[in-house]
DNA sequence: CACGCAATAT
DNA sequence: TATATTGCGT
């Protein structure tokens, strides 16, 4: 009567192990993480360069905050679009010279409105968060998600939280659900796995085999032996500074479409992150 | 208020 | 195209 438990949580902490890379996975904070071409592709300002200083203070921040309960400093780090505007890039690789800087303009504009380009630590009201991109690594913790809290619970408040993405809102969550069920639905008129050219994303994760169903009090099956009453089934391994990609550009080097493993392969945020920096 | 879904907007 | 937003019924 309650051995359970103990294996239960051993092969929690397992999963969660492995979703974790390793130190050799991830690239220290005081390494710049965007090549100068990305950076400067993407207009990401050189400005990414942190002293072991910054560094120190942001860890501190960030334990501080996890302990503490109520950190305070939120930094969500966003790209914001000026407006309908485009910027041209133009000239890129420089050869030779790890120097390529590139200073943006500043403006000495402070009248009043149409200034609200400067985003730090201030506190984030009403600002415009740029569009979620859904990679195959956010959309596989989707799945999983759904796939334990079963179809029935799996409504958007608590996915979003059992993802512990940060930056991630109910809508986010809401909208990729709702699409996300009509890609089932339309699925399920196939009899096996027929992958549609279509929805790339939804295609290429493995949806659960069946729709489970727990909680509905018929518990005869015996298929699903991990019936816990717990409201939290499992709580998602902290990610390790994943920030949901915001305001990437969606024509950038996407592989064929096929997943990729890393987590830390092809990631790369604009600027400051949040590591945990719950909402 | 949160949810689900369709329609619409960006 | 992929997400976001909105509107409406529940």
């Amino acid at each position: 009567m309650g051995e359970e438990a103990k294996i239960t949580d051993s092969e929690r902490v397992t999963e969660w192990e492995i979703g974790l890379p390793t130190g050799d996975d991830i690239t220290p904070l005081s390494h710049p993480l965007i090549p100068t071409e990305l950076a400067s592709a993407f207009s990401i300002s050189p400005e990414t360069y942190r002293t072991l200083l910054d560094v120190n203070r942001a860890s501190n921040d960030t334990i501080s905050a996890i302990l503490g309960g109520s950190g305070g400093s939120q930094a969500l780090s966003m790209v914001v679009e000026p407006d309908e505007e485009e910027e041209e890039e133009p000239d890129r690789e420089n050869g030779s010279g790890t120097e390529s800087r590139k200073l943006r303009r500043l403006d000495s504009a402070e009248d009043a409105d149409s200034v609200m380009l400067n985003n730090d630590d201030s506190s984030a009201r009403a600002l415009k968060r740029p569009r979620l991109v859904w990679t195959p690594q956010l959309h596989k913790r989707f799945v999983d998600v759904v796939a334990h809290l079963g179809i029935q619970n799996a409504v958007p408040k608590t996915i979003m939280q059992l993802m512990n993405v940060d930056g991630m809102t109910r809508e986010n969550v809401a909208s990729h659900l709702q699409k996300y069920r009509l890609y089932l639905k339309r699925m399920q008129g196939f009899s096996d796995n027929a992958p549609s050219s279509t929805d790339q994303l939804f295609a290429s994760t493995p949806v659960p085999q069946r729709l489970q169903d727990s909680s509905a009090g018929g518990c005869g099956g015996g298929s699903a032996g991990h019936s816990s009453h717990a409201p939290i089934p499992m709580p998602y391994p902290p990610p390790p500074h994943m920030m949901a990609m915001l305001g990437m550009p969606h024509h950038v080097f996407n592989n064929g479409g096929f997943q990729q493993r890393d987590w830390s392969s092809g990631f790369s945020y604009p600027h400051g992150l949040t590591p945990s920096g719950d909402k």
